[in-house]
DNA sequence: TTGTAAGCGTTATCAA
DNA sequence: TTGATAACGCTTACAA
């Protein structure tokens, strides 16, 4: 790699002068700023980055732990946050914890090392079963700033962007009452332990109270045989007229074995899941989604973290990106 | 953030020996050793990762440029390099190319710059078609190592790791002719314009051709309906008795659609197509895949890649991480 | 208009 | 056993 040094060996000229030299600066004057710039161009000079990060103790660069990168949620928000990165010239490292609190902490630890401006974070399952955030109050502590999306945490103080879980599932059920009128409605859940996952639940069982309905809420866990179980479970309960799936997987298996035992959807099941853009794709009929403007989520976040950069005396925020419920005509009447 | 300049000043000591205490040099006394520990635990020191990598000239990262990674195949392979990364102490500075040329480029030069080590990258599509590969062979000029997986160059001599293509299309053809005695198959490929993609038809079209069958390619492109595309089509060809896909969403479709036209799946169509752990469960019946090892190509990639930062005059190697079929009863017979 | 020198936080060589 | 010093590549006040 060629440096400034080089260049200024070949030039006869001093490091400081070809360095203000590619910087445009006023005091070079037109020709060595020509001849400058045509050595470098020829050589294919680039400042190293290491080194001006070291020189201006800011690096730039922002780092994204992200529990998975498999779940289309995650991997949408990820795009989010690079595309907006990479608007304001910033690069991102990105670490997953496998929803594992060693591997969060790991990363965190490892990062706090003057190796990024700040982080970006939605919180490990791990470490929000076992309400562990002291790593988290560490690194604020060292005054490297954190942005939390989506899995966040109430007791630690900082920018948040979230979405409006509660909302979106009561305002579903609500649908499915009230449009659809049904009345047997089945909750299904793999995430139940998030506080993502709790929020929504207590979406629905708001609705179902206020209208004096009962309570059915399926809860797979992390299960393997999550197919079996949702089979079973609608064998077992023939009144079930409508489900609502909180996750992005649940949903589509819900259509496909309602389908299974002969009963027509939508007319004998409404279904409504989470999801993302494809999602409706993926199953038949198209799946009705409350839909979770991941891209939005990751680009805000993004945003919201480099904003906080430039303000001296900044505020914590919490921002909500409200999510949309998407009806397919084919999944609900 | 606690420099070793602080400790030395607190401790009344002067820096290099703060420095070799804290990498446990024979020089320093274990008294002074101890003192000095003490004192970074107590400050929470942290070695400046930047001041590292300016001195010893490595960045102990490497940059990931991806088309996408909503994309199950490109989320898997990532998690399959980060997990390899963290393994080997490296870390990850990952861009999208949005398999766009241009956001490639920058990405590429803008790293370019002593930011990495060296690059693991799949190609854009674009890039691709429009054979436009000048921006590689710059950065391998400037002797930054470039590792190729899945969509590959052959012009660029680098190390490469990709899936059999050719090959696992070949064999699963062949399975729905000899096995499924099918004589009718539609190949729906939504990717044909990429090295993958023709490799694949390829593949498809020499069993074809060996047992002296009609070839039947449904190219999609990146077209928005491809449900109805792919509806039309089997409603047009009754005679079609299998279909293998080349990608991971037109398979789930061609069951969709065929069971909307009344078609029996397996019993009147054999379905095989591309996919990853949790694609079969988005199905019903679930469908066939050819499994690509996104993770582990993820892994050996990394791996490759850092085992030729090791030997000197390293050679090139094109490694080849096979595909599995795995066949569901429920999609073929 | 150009050059000298200090400094960012480390590590490593050499001297004390 | 400890310390002074130079160096990595860059930027920037200050001097010439």
């Amino acid at each position: 790699m060629t440096t400034l040094k080089e260049l200024a060996k070949l030039l006869n000229i001093s490091v400081s002068t070809v360095s203000k030299a590619l910087n445009d600066s006023h005091e070079i004057s037109e020709q060595t700023k020509k001849r400058v710039n045509e050595l470098a161009a020829k050589l294919n000079y680039k400042p190293n980055r290491i080194a001006q990060q070291l020189k201006t103790n800011k690096t730039k660069t922002i780092g994204v732990i992200l529990p998975t990168v498999t779940n289309p949620f995650f991997a949408e928000v990820l795009h989010g946050i690079e595309t907006a990165a990479t608007k304001h010239d910033y690069d991102i490292l990105v670490c997953l914890s496998d929803e594992l609190l060693s591997k969060e902490k790991r990363s965190l630890e490892l990062l706090s090392n003057g190796s990024v401006d700040g982080f970006i974070i939605a919180v490990a399952r791990e470490s929000q079963v076992r309400s562990e955030f002291k790593h988290f109050a560490r690194v604020l502590e060292n005054r490297i700033p954190i942005l939390l999306f989506d899995r966040v945490i109430q007791d630690i103080e900082c920018d948040k962007v979230i979405v409006n879980d509660f909302q979106s599932v009561y305002e579903a059920t609500k649908f499915l009452i009230e449009k659809e009128e049904r009345s047997n409605i089945l909750l299904i859940s793999n995430i139940e332990e998030l506080s993502v996952g709790k929020l929504r639940i207590k979406g629905y069982n708001k609705v179902i109270e206020e209208h004096g309905l009962q309570s059915n809420v399926l809860k797979l866990g992390n299960v393997e045989n999550v197919e079996e179980e949702v089979f079973r479970y609608l064998n077992d309960h023939p009144k079930i007229d409508a489900v609502i799936s909180i996750d992005h997987i649940t949903g589509i298996v819900a259509i496909n074995m309602a389908k299974k035992l002969g009963r027509l959807v939508p007319e004998d099941l409404s279904v409504i899941g989470f999801g993302y853009d494809k999602t409706p794709m993926l199953s038949s009929p198209r799946i009705s989604i409350i839909h979770q403007k991941a891209f939005d989520i990751g680009q805000q976040s993004m945003k919201t973290l480099l904003d906080s950069f430039k303000s001296e005396d900044h505020q914590f925020m919490t921002l909500v990106i409200p999510s949309e419920l998407k009806l397919e005509e084919s999944t609900v009447n």
